[in-house]
RNA sequence: GUCCCCAUCGUCUAGCCUGGCCUAGGACGCCGGCCUUUCAAGCCGGCAACACGGGUUCAAAUCCCGUUGGGGACGCCA
């Protein structure tokens, strides 16, 4: 059975990072012009990639690896490049390419480079697949797709591993007429060895290691070569990338070296698992990063939880970006897999609403408030009412999604009075007192917070009220609901015409109400 | 099946490299309390973990081996 490949851009093979002292040694001119400097302690400029094929959205693992490779090169002062692997021509789609840029745009990872796209760069990929050819370190295959795939069956149905049996190795065409695939010639003896960032060191026997193609029949490349050429071509200095790729790394040291390219270094995140510890997808819920926003919720919130997702300073939970950039180092990231939780994402949303500038908020809130019916109105009010509004419910909402549906009654008219709330407060028995509350309130000179607590109060005393026998009423006439935040607040921003109105409202359905 | 990776509370993690300060700390969630005009927020408290088995050592969550469990990869996908 084939694993689910919805990890989507989260595949990207993108990334890198690690000491400043495992850096690529400078060589040449450079080096002797610095004769006094230790080679080992010299940095290279750090240069890392996010490589998604637009095969789908922005991921959420795929997120992830793109904001440690940024945090990275932001750490290091070093470039953060984009590059699209879209040399799969039957997946790959340019809405896809958008869609993950604006992704990629909300969430705050700005690339200094590219975005680079794969099929603009044919000719570089097919020049270094000749090359190898004519050195004899690759060779034509004119095994039929089909048949390769029916012989990988077979080797599977008897419990051996697939692997292509070199079969054209020896057969050397040079000119071949049919379709034909060029392979490269993988080392078969001897041991790849990986210093990866994260895992540390990894072994690999290169008797496992298979002769892949590295041009199709249909003239493009493969992943695994397109990726070394990239890499070596644009300098990337380290490898950041899902741990889906670490068995792909002993594939494709070999192609650097014979290319006489450098190896870069690697490091292998681990992946993202969803509540029953299998790779995160689309049936564990949400997993674009896009689809998070259209929740409601904040891109810094998103990052901080994907950050700590994996990786830890300490005790810490919130970080800003600039400290993340700041603490980040390879050291303490995690090596295992990490499992998503919804509810922290969602504990970390609020937490960053509830620092937010409400005049921020307010601007993000509009579209929200749109989608349940009170956008007109929330662009009618008056300037920085919005701005209000929000500050009342900073506390008290998770999402901005949730913040619409709590902020409606203040942007409706008329207040929609919840039935079971109405039924329960709005009685009969209590129409004197709110009838007596609302003539107070008409001649409140100040209508703000403090003197209308002070009238308020006044009156349940003489009346020998409790605090909630008046104010539940109050609340539910004003805000059509039993929860609100705190009922002289809400009045004040509603301000007098408006609670007036309700109030006498609410004191018609009271009438009406059998108790 | 083969290869590779991983293994601390339900979850994210600190501690592990440089054994003793760990009767294992923090966070989410959950439970209880305080505050209180409702709802939240906040504060206080509680429940809850070193996968198992060997070994090394005066001493192991920390080092080694094995077992078990989980994950990933085995494409003319990336």
């Amino acid at each position: 059975m084939r694993a689910e490949r919805d990890h989507g851009s989260g595949r990207a093979d993108s990334g890198c990072q690690q000491e400043p002292r495992q850096g690529r040694p400078l060589t040449g001119r450079l080096a002797s012009t610095f004769p006094a400097i230790k080679r080992a302690s010299i940095v290279s400029h750090v240069k890392v990639r996010f490589a998604p094929s637009p095969t789908g959205y922005l991921h959420i693992g795929g997120a992830r690896t793109a904001l440690f490779n940024w945090l990275w090169a932001r750490h290091e002062k070093g470039t953060f490049i984009l590059r699209i692997e879209d040399t799969d021509q039957d997946r790959s789609t340019e809405e896809a390419i958008q869609i993950i840029l604006d992704g990629m745009k909300w969430v705050g990872l700005e690339w200094d480079e590219g975005p680079y796209r794969q099929t603009e760069r044919m000719e570089l990929y097919r020049e270094r697949a000749m090359a190898l050819l004519e050195q004899g370190k690759a060779y034509w295959c004119v095994c039929a797709a089909e048949e390769l795939e029916q012989r990988r069956k077979e080797a599977q149905a008897k419990g051996l591993t697939p692997k292509y049996d070199g079969r054209c190795r020896a057969r050397g065409i040079t000119k071949p007429t049919g379709e034909a695939a060029l392979r490269f010639m993988a080392p078969q003896e001897g041991q790849t060895v990986v210093e990866d960032l994260i895992k540390g060191r990894v072994v690999f026997d290169n008797s496992v290691l298979d002769d892949l193609i590295i041009l199709r029949s249909n003239g493009y490349p493969t992943y695994n070569f397109s990726v070394v050429v990239d890499d070596a071509l644009m300098g990337i200095t380290h490898v950041i990338r899902g741990d889906d790729h670490l068995n792909n790394t002993p594939r494709q040291i070999p192609i650097f070296q014979a290319l006489g390219y450098p190896i870069p270094r690697f490091g292998h995140l681990s992946m993202i698992m969803g509540a029953d510890k299998a790779k995160l997808s689309k049936r564990h819920g949400a997993t674009s990063v896009l689809a998070y926003k259209d929740m409601g919720y904040l891109p810094e919130a998103l990052i901080n939880y994907l950050v700590r997702l994996g990786w830890s300073h300490g005790d810490q939970e919130i970080f800003s970006m600039a400290e993340m950039i700041d603490k980040f180092s390879f050291d303490h990231v995690q090596k295992s897999a990490a499992v998503f939780n919804p509810e922290k994402l969602l504990w970390m949303n609020a937490q960053y609403i509830k620092q937010s500038e409400p005049a921020r908020l307010a601007t993000l809130l509009v579209p929200f408030l749109d989608q349940v019916g009170v956008g007109e109105a929330a662009r009618k009010a008056p300037a920085g009412w919005l701005a209000r509004l929000v500050a009342l419910f900073q506390e008290r909402a998770r999402t901005l999604v949730e913040m619409a549906q709590a902020a409606t009654p203040y942007l409706q008219e008329p207040v929609e009075i919840e039935a079971d709330a109405g039924a329960k407060f709005l009685t009969p028995a209590i129409v004197p007192a709110l009838e007596k509350l609302t003539e107070r309130f008409a001649a409140t000179a100040d209508f703000s917070h403090a003197p209308l607590e002070t009238a308020f109060k006044q009156l349940i005393e003489e009346e020998g009220l409790k605090m909630g026998q008046l104010a539940q009423p109050v609340r539910v006439a004003v805000t059509g609901r039993t929860a609100s935040p705190g009922l002289f607040e809400v009045i004040e921003l509603l301000g007098r015409e408006r609670t007036l109105a309700r109030l006498r409202k609410g004191i018609e359905q009271a009438k009406r109400g059998n108790a």
